[in-house]
RNA sequence: GCCUUGGUGGUGAAAUGGUAGACACGAGGGACUUAAAAUCCCUUGGACCGAAAGGUCCGUGCGGGUUCGAUUCCCGCCCGAGGCACCA
């Protein structure tokens, strides 16, 4: 009988659907599983080839843990709100609604056909009002606390009015308190909420007309879309991340990521430990201290001059009255520059002199106060001392300004570059002549402090999350301005649904698109008319997951306590500096509030590498339309022309098909290689441009799903990159074609011993493998074992039935079709994984301690067939391993049938 | 520039410091077949010796080191991928 994977799949996709075999209830009696997929973003594309690779490795553990026993939550939804689907409302006038349903619903059918055991029941959409509620109230929540730095956790807000009002608090005072309006308050109280608002310089992309967080812009473009972005001065709504700095870098210890993705968090956390100085200034005949944070505060004596951002407030009170007309000219040029051109323009060093000089506090010398663009406005204090001599920045500028370069580390030649010394001797320091560098740097924190110089002090580089989008498509802030004031609406009341609105840009007076939505008041009062960003829906939808038709809270207590967190996180590594930070911040929130029992959220975390595409070319004889095999190329002049991958098998090129594919190659020729065309091909991203997109549902048309599983799984390392290249799909084809036609003679037999070692060996590596995230090779000890079973001629139950058991994870639905042949109800899925029996997997090798010298042990793994003796004699043999028994423990001499090839000595 | 990774046949790739290249693709040869598809069997890192059985040498980016033994550990280079980047 054939394979017919197309009524199997069907078939048992239908039964899983129906009997709800998948479905996660909380149990206590059972340990749970958490396993956990980066819900997607469903675009208008569709999914192609390479999105599910992350989801069938989830999925495989998924259903083997579930055979192990334990209660598996695997659960999918959708990161549904988002710029494509209103950028495609704002040109077509479609309602984001519809397309994401639409789009929904077509990933939804492209999921199902790939057999993963999702629990439906527990799917998730951001852009639902239900869901959303629970965005809405954590933000009000976070709105609603405070950072408490002495219990270095979040807490209620009405606590820090409480010691205002009462105990006075970081220079409010009770009666300052009492006499402060109700905007006085608010305004005081932002300063100390978690979600707050304030004026800050943000990413502002005019295209897009909304600000951007930092890591929705790369290299002065936008993220999506690749719009320029400028920086501009603004009031938002903000997340106070940045209080959370020191936790998030800590946390990182407790959890199980890639140390690359861990570094990748620590990088933009960027936590740095110097010493803030404080610099007396002569501006005219006035004096003021302007601060500077330094990691390097040894080199204090090697400053030249000081360095101020041309956006630091000091810069109107330092500049002189000579100096003003260039200063103002220069803060001109500054401005009008964009980011992009800012960072293009790197090495390029532009700045002004201040007129005014500062008092070096170590020496007493007189340097002076300049204004460049190469120091940053937002890190430290926007003002930095300069140290030319063993630092490169600081030693273009002086180049360029002409400006003094005095080294302080002996033995550094600086007239050619800086010389950014680790270590060595310090020199022309004063006090710390003679000190290492390592030593030099204590030494000058040390005397710093003692002199009441400055202190010591942790920078860090993570900068509070900009909240608030000038966009519709997205979650609206449960806000309103009373007098001025933003005022959070009741929190029974939640959601605040999102209004209707029928044209989606911003309106003409640049004001975002919510204010074209007919009354948008609360009690009269205005709404807030930005909208959260993206991050927001993500950064807690594990939780609803656990829980998510629960209207009383975002998750449950129990179904919090039992679920916990999750076990395992599959996704991309492109969300390591947006997504896996504010997750982390947003769960840290909850916990400190008492939300959540675990503060971190995902145990161990694995990124999936990308699928890249593999384009194929055909070449064109150039003015001709002749198309030249890719092994003959290059005796003529051609042209590359991308190919439809479609048309294209194992490289070989369908002539007919090729003809048909466009009218302009009707009466094309060939120039054949042994008969064939062969096509060339190359690596590229896959996308529609390059005519390179495979659509899974073809796969599964052609092959099945069950072959489509496997093959994803066995191109290599989970964690690789790779490109998509149907070349090898035919062998696991072939492999579930050869697993199924073992059931043809099923017998009833026993199984000999040396049946039973091929299946115990198949356990013993299955389940390290799978617990290793090693799939590849856990399908390649599956296909040696079905080739050893066919040498064997064995088709016995007592083997085969626990083999469909341990394939199902990978091969689902033709598993299910064989247990069912074998006269199992049900399904495989409430089978359990089969018990391994090491004794059996073993080598066929006896283990023999060996008496040498009287004194020393070894142990000595031979074929049954070889003696001891033999080991012995090899021994003594060989003088070079003779040599070493008298200091070694232990000897392995590892044996091939008959034959001794080496000596493990340990 | 800094950080993190990786570099093994024609290809995708395996190898707790212990027979490098498992498994699969592709290629070549063969069986079955009127033929094709499907299926099955053999060969397949390189160079060499041998009529054959079989054997020898070289080989995991390059150069060193540790070790009886290194793809694996250490040091220094080269190349690729990803991230960060005037962060003081």
């Amino acid at each position: 009988m054939d394979y017919d994977f197309k009524s199997i799949e069907k078939k048992w996709q239908a039964y899983w659907a129906s009997e709800k075999t998948f479905k996660a209830v909380t149990d206590e009696s059972k340990p749970k599983f958490y396993v956990l997929d980066m819900f997607p973003y469903p675009s208008g594309a569709g999914l192609h080839v390479g999105h599910p690779l992350g989801y069938i490795a989830s999925d495989i553990f998924s259903r083997y843990k579930r055979l192990k026993g334990f209660n598996v939550l695997h659960p999918m939804g959708y990161d549904a709100f988002g710029l494509p689907a209103e950028q495609y409302a704002i040109q077509t006038g479609q309602h984001p609604e519809i397309t994401t349903t639409n789009n929904i619903n077509r990933y939804r059918q492209q999921l199902d056909r790939i057999g993963f055991s999702f629990d439906w029941d527990m799917e998730v959409r951001t852009c639902d009002s239900k869901y959303y509620k629970w965005t809405q109230w954590a933000f009000l929540k976070m709105f609603d606390s405070w950072y408490d730095p002495s219990a270095d956790k979040a807490r209620p807000i009405s606590e820090l009015i409480e010691k205002f009002k009462t105990t006075g608090y970081d220079g409010i005072t009770p009666e300052k308190w009492a006499s402060a309006t109700d905007k006085e308050k608010s305004d005081i109280l932002m300063n100390y909420r978690i979600a707050y608002q304030g004026e800050t310089a943000v990413n502002w992309c005019p295209q897009l007309g909304t600000v951007l967080a930092n890591d929705e812009v790369k290299e002065g473009l936008s993220v999506r879309g690749g719009y320029p972005v400028e920086q501009k001065k603004m009031t938002q709504w903000q997340l106070r991340v940045s209080a959370y700095a020191e936790r998030l870098l800590k946390g990182l210890d407790t959890i199980d990521w890639t140390d690359s993705l861990k570094e990748m968090q620590r990088n933009w956390i960027g936590k740095s430990e110097g010493t803030e100085m404080v610099f007396n200034t002569i501006c005219g005949d006035r004096q003021m201290p302007i601060t500077i944070f330094t990691t390097r505060a040894d080199t204090v004596f090697g400053v030249t001059f000081m360095v101020l951002a041309p956006e630091s407030d000091l810069v109107p009170q330092l500049t002189t009255p000579e100096q003003k007309v260039k200063v103002d000219e220069y803060l001109q040029y500054v401005k009008k520059k964009t980011e992009r051109e800012r960072i293009a323009e790197t090495h390029t060093v532009t700045g002004v002199f201040s007129g005014s000089y500062a008092i070096n506090p170590l020496t007493g010398e007189k340097v002076p106060i300049w204004i460049s663009e190469y120091v940053l406005a937002g890190y430290g204090t926007g003002a930095i001392m300069a140290v030319p001599a063993h630092d490169s920045r600081d030693y273009a500028f002086a180049k360029t300004f002409n400006l003094p370069i005095v080294p302080i580390i002996e033995g550094c030649d600086v007239s050619q570059e800086s010389f950014d010394a680790k270590e060595g001797r310090m020199c022309n320091s004063g006090f710390l002549n003679g000190l290492d560098v390592k030593e030099a740097i204590e030494a000058a924190k040390d005397y710093v402090e003692a002199h009441g110089l400055g202190r010591r002090k942790t920078n860090y580089r993570l900068r509070d999350a900009i909240f608030s989008r000038q966009r519709y498509w997205g979650e609206p802030f449960p806000i309103y301005y009373k007098d001025g004031i933003p005022t959070p609406i009741p929190m029974d009341k939640l959601p605040l649904v999102l209004p209707e609105i029928t044209e989606f840009k911003p309106t003409e007076a640049g004001e975002p698109p919510l204010a074209r939505a007919k009354d948008w008041t609360w009690d009269g009062y205005p709404l807030e008319k930005s909208t959260m960003p993206g991050f927001a829906g993500s950064s807690a939808y594990y939780l609803r997951y656990m829980d998510p038709h629960d209207d009383k809270a975002l998750v449950g207590e129990r179904e919090n306590k039992y679920w916990r967190d999750v076990d395992l996180y599959i996704g991309g590594t492109e969300h390591a500096t947006g997504h896996l930070i504010y997750s982390r911040f947003w769960n840290k929130f909850l916990y400190d509030l008492g939300y959540v029992c675990e503060e971190e959220p995902f145990k161990k975390l694995i990124n999936q590498g990308m699928i890249q595409g593999r384009s194929n070319f055909v070449y064109r004889i150039v003015n001709t339309n002749k198309f030249v095999s890719v092994g003959l190329k290059d005796q003529y002049q051609t042209t590359e022309i991308h190919v439809d991958i479609n048309l294209v098998r194992n490289d070989k090129l369908d002539l007919e098909g090729f003809k048909a594919w466009r009218p302009e190659f009707n009466d094309a020729e060939f120039i054949l290689e042994n008969g064939e065309y062969v096509c060339g091909w190359a690596v590229e991203k896959m996308s529609k441009s390059m005519f390179n997109v495979v659509n899974p549902d073809d796969i599964c048309d052609t092959y099945g799903a069950d072959t489509l599983r496997l093959y994803e799984m066995f191109l290599g390392p989970l964690e690789q990159s790779k490109p998509w290249d149907t070349k090898g799909i035919d062998g696991v084809n072939r492999f579930l074609k050869r697993f199924w036609r073992l059931f043809d003679n099923l017998s009833e037999e026993k199984a000999s011993p040396e049946e039973l070692k091929v299946l115990h060996k198949l356990i013993g590596k299955e389940q390290e493998d799978i617990e290793a995230f090693s799939f590849n090779t856990t399908i390649s000890a599956f296909m040696i074992a079905v080739n050893d079973l066919m040498a064997l001629k064995c088709s016995k139950r007592e083997i085969l039935e626990p083999m469909v058991v341990l394939l199902s994870p990978f091969a689902p639905h033709i598993s299910e079709e064989l247990w069912h042949m074998l006269g199992h109800g049900g399904s495989v899925a409430d089978a359990s994984f089969p018990e391994f029996i090491p004794a059996l997997a073993a080598e066929d090798v006896v283990t023999y301690p060996v008496q040498f010298n009287g004194k020393m042990r070894f142990t000595v793994e031979l074929p049954k067939s070889a003696p001891a003796a033999e080991v012995e004699a090899y021994i003594r043999e060989y003088p070079q391993t003779a040599k070493y028994v008298g200091d070694m423990k232990i000897i392995k001499v590892i044996v091939v049938p008959g034959k001794i090839v080496n000596v493990v000595i340990k």
